[in-house]
DNA sequence: CCGCCTATCCCCGAAAAACAGGAGTTTTTC
DNA sequence: GAAAAACTCCTGTTTTTCGGGGATAGGCGG
């Protein structure tokens, strides 16, 4: 069972596929069999060769890399997505995850970490690198408050800059109930008043 | 003039720097004389040595680029620094070539962009990549409202929650002064009120 | 010198939001 | 099937914001 692993690289910056090249050479169980700078050009190449593994950019300069990796997923589900980003935001890495990818590495992740993360999830199991793991577990202690459906409704409502009266019309309630669901918005993300609230929902990303 | 330019590289991301090094490995005019993937290291690596270009990453771990570029152009005003970063946005480049950046190129630039750079800003000209010009100017374009700096401070303050009242008592001003602030700021965001304020005013980055 | 901008201040009234507190119905979850 | 959570609605009062105005004073550049 000594088959080189067949990787193939899509980023859209020429310096990173260069800088992961150049990581992987010496690998002898890694074979780079080429690199796609966009997600149409991926596409393309994927109708006449399937990788083993696609070290995916999470932000590719039009589709997200998000979207790319549900499509290849969809259509070659053998393939093993491990996904690449500058960002260890837990938002990025649950999405990615949730459409497919077997694993998650920063591009700060050293030459071991990556041959580690390749050889892992090309046996169909999960990897993520260690600060990706950090990332997320902090992400789910730090108490992000979950929201339910209505209240992110009216919040993104208020956000636009609607007023009570306004949110109500548009989802056919009563102002006071929008009344009501902004105080717990205010209540759950511990905010002083609309202000503090939106800006709190930025930073959470909830908006 | 056939002297080699000697390049030093500050980025956080080993992928990126291999990159880099395998871009420029066959420039000939172009001597690599190292890398750190700090700030501190970088400070470092300075006292001993003086490279002529540094590629420095806008966004490094602790430190952000942005202060390192000011740092080391106080002790060493002789070094050029090409600023490097994966996003476009003007407010970056600004700041930048504010603290004394020679230029600004985008991670997805080609290797002749990447050479051009480095051989335009050691003679001591102005280097922007097609793409970050491009952004500056389209910046320019689109007209993100200037604020005076009191409405930075009003802007800021609302935005951390707090009231009128209580803006003007740390301002030592009137309420309504404050309010006329606030009137002013709405006016120029183009909000109807505080909720889509503090919305657009961090979509344009002004908090 | 005369606009233009910034910063300061003031008034009024209407609208909206915040605060307090209660309460009924549906839906989800255990 | 009961408890918990989500969603709905209500009555008040107080505070804050918003939309109109208008006014003064200093700085800066044409």
């Amino acid at each position: 069972m000594n088959m080189t692993i067949k990787v193939f690289i899509v980023d859209d910056h020429y310096m990173v596929i260069e800088g992961i090249r150049s990581l992987l050479q010496h690998e002898t169980a890694i074979e780079l069999v080429g690199h796609a700078m966009s997600a149409d050009s991926c596409i393309s190449f994927l109708r006449q060769q399937q990788p083993d593994v696609i070290l995916m950019d999470i932000n590719l300069a039009e589709k997200s890399g998000i979207e790319l990796c549900a499509e290849v997923k969809k259509q070659y589900p053998g393939i093993f997505i491990l996904g690449l980003s500058t960002f260890n935001q837990q938002s990025f890495i649950r999405k990615m995850m949730d459409n497919g990818a077997s694993g998650y590495v920063l591009k700060n992740v050293t030459r071991e970490e990556l041959v580690e993360g390749i050889s892992t999830i090309v046996k169909g199991k999960i990897y993520l690198s260690h600060e990706a793991a950090r990332s997320l577990r902090a992400s789910e202690e730090s108490d992000v408050p979950v929201l339910t459906r209505r209240e992110q409704q009216v919040l993104s409502l208020i956000a636009e800059g609607l007023t009570n009266n306004e949110v109500a019309e548009k989802l056919f309630i009563s102002t006071t109930t929008v009344d009501t669901h902004r105080k717990s918005l205010l209540a759950k993300l511990n905010a002083r008043n609309t202000a503090s609230l939106i800006r709190i929902a930025t930073q959470l990303q909830l908006i």
